[in-house]
DNA sequence: ATTTTTTATGCAATCGATTGCATGTTTACA
DNA sequence: TGTAAACATGCAATCGATTGCATAAAAAAT
């Protein structure tokens, strides 16, 4: 009502507005009722079937009535509700995303990614997180499950044993989506990298650019993720004769303190390696500082090769070599995946693995040649 | 049945498992069938009512009716059906956040300080971004309003010139929780930070540190958050009677290209500055490099305070001063404010703006006295 | 033993939208 | 003109949980 008289007469919408300051209650028992299609098929004169049916636009509705109906609801100001279709239904159209910790610059883009496409396709996007434990995972995942969102798209937490609390999707066709885990479970997709190449890929350049003693620092050897890598690590190391040894590994959690503690474990090695490939940007940034600070040169005394393509690395002099993890489309793809099977195309008991492409950004802290 | 089956008898168990991981068909059927009260009441051999009843503990029920049913609903993997419950109750126990985008450290913190208050509420947490979009931002506002979402948390896009898009919910009574804006609308309550006195606290260190030529890199003047930043900043060089010239204020988006733009514009300024006071920390930290590459010195020759506590900003060399803008407890300030209000503790006509403490905090980028 | 109170449970309507089936109406074709 | 086909619309059940009101049963009071 308001609406068309206000695109009429400006006057009109300054007695409105009046009303709705001075006159609270008025105004929200007012606006408070919600409009039903019972509401517009009283007003249309015609039943409420038919209004839902012209609503979603069915073939059966005649064209006329169908504007007539679409006019009024807009009118009216209606709008579905969703619980009542979703009730009907049995789906919310909303996709949920658990995740380790919403802490960094790929966290957030991986979000963005899903975000787009879900929302994209019609799909609402409910964000949970696990802060990295598994017991809140399993409750998260519960969670979930009670709100019965359509599917989920999940980075897991690094202590993850296993699915097990996931089954509830899987028992009820639920389509499960993993980020950079590597699970062979039926019923269950995985997007990712190829973590072993990329752990190749920096070992090699490493390489290449001369380096012969080449250290490792990362979070942990027990995921699968990491453990790839490091094992593509040791294959470049191996095709290329060269010697390495266990102690050159560093695990160190993802903290700045724990990584200045790896930094110097790094210092303290004889011979002093003259490259290191660490797991992550932000420990590799700490690292670079540290090492700065104690009168250790990068790239020229130890070359520097990060992880993640995190915006800092662009940042620290020098700037910091890093393998390029593309977050937002990971993320996207996994939407994708994940709407696919939702839409019944790719179902899930062809789920498969995907994988996405990695390239390795070169910039100063390992390059020695010229 | 299998349920019951698996308590009493272990290889009963078994033979289940048998079953479910050779005959995926026969086990997703079997599983997919939800329990409702109504499975639970005939069980039991008593009403749906008292069921429903029973599960939400209400006091009519006698207490070892309560217990029955809950073992049962237990023992059959009942899960409430928040679809039919929200239909009656007539709300989503959601709230959503609105965000411009989905790109920096301080939106994760924030969404992270939202998702913790509003989880440990019982509330699930819809997050949409806008690309900083004013029209994908009224769309964002409609999607959420047809998905009932109980109470809104926004943070505007820069352009958003009015409120507009979020009268639906006022009208409607649903709360409306605004994030780093001011508004007086009535029915909006918002959260942020004293903008001015920040823009003071940094003119006035600069001033301490000897600045007499302070520049101002902001990425636009016309939202009131930077307009207040920028006038806390002229009123602390007037109260210590320095001169400012308006050509000192230079306008940048934030990107990185921007950012090198406005730069090279201070060093053109003669006399160069001695001083500069710039809105975020991505834009300090991309100046400090640029500076540096142009042989300009900081903070000898140019002090520089950034704003928002990046953590990049204790990455770069000088590390960066700035104004620490509590993300996570503003995100949890609104999300409390906003549950308050849904919980009737403070209601929507009360709204009020809660201001949140921020500090200096003071690096290398800026101390030129020892 | 009878009445009142308390306690426990059930009935049935409600929340809105959807949809299979039935029915009524119009058009087209023989 | 009769009849099948195409088109439009309505009826009523359904999705699951909630809740005001009624009632039955047990306990307490008289």
């Amino acid at each position: 009502m308001n609406g068309i008289a206000g695109d009429i007469i400006i006057t009109t919408i300054v007695v409105f507005l009046f009303i709705f300051s001075y006159n609270p209650v008025a105004h929200s028992m007012d606006s408070q009722k919600e409009i039903t299609i019972y509401d517009i098929a009283k007003k249309v004169k015609l039943s409420a079937s038919t209004v839902s049916r012209a609503l979603q636009d069915h073939p059966a509705i005649n064209k006329k009535t169908k504007k007539k109906i679409f006019d009024v609801a807009e009118q009216m100001g209606y709008r579905s509700n969703l619980f009542a279709r979703n009730l009907r239904q049995q789906r919310t159209m909303t996709i949920g995303v658990m995740v380790q910790e919403l802490n960094s610059a790929f966290m957030t883009s991986l979000l963005s990614g899903v975000e787009k496409v879900a929302n994209e396709a019609g799909y609402g996007v409910v964000i949970i997180d696990s802060l990295d434990d598994v017991e809140k995972e399993a409750a998260n995942a519960r969670n979930l499950f009670n709100r019965r969102i359509d599917g989920v798209i999940t980075w897991l937490s690094s202590g993850a044993k296993n699915l097990d609390h996931f089954n509830v999707f899987v028992d009820k066709s639920i389509p499960v989506v993993l980020i950079d885990s590597l699970h062979q479970q039926s019923g269950i997709t995985s997007v990712g990298i190829d973590n072993r190449a990329c752990g190749h890929m920096a070992a090699k350049h490493l390489i290449e650019q001369g380096c012969r003693r080449i250290a490792h620092i990362t979070s942990n050897l027990k995921t699968p993720v990491n453990a790839l890598r490091y094992k593509g690590f040791r294959d470049a190391l191996a095709e290329n004769k060269i010697a390495f040894n266990e102690r050159m590994v560093v695990v160190a959690p993802v903290t700045e303190e724990d990584s200045i503690e790896a930094a110097k474990k790094i210092m303290q090695m004889k011979p002093l390696p003259d490259g290191v490939f660490i797991n992550n940007d932000f420990t590799a940034a700490v690292c670079i500082r540290t090492f700065l600070e104690n009168k250790v040169k990068v790239p020229q005394d130890i070359a520097v090769v990060g992880f993640n393509n995190d915006p800092i690395g662009t940042f620290i002099r020098p700037s910091l070599t890093t393998i390029n993890y593309p977050g937002k489309e990971m993320g996207a793809a996994a939407a994708r995946t994940l709407i696919n099977q939702l839409n019944g195309v790719g179902t899930i008991e062809q789920a498969s693995n995907l994988t996405l492409r990695t390239e390795l950004v070169v910039r100063q802290s390992s390059v020695k040649k010229r």
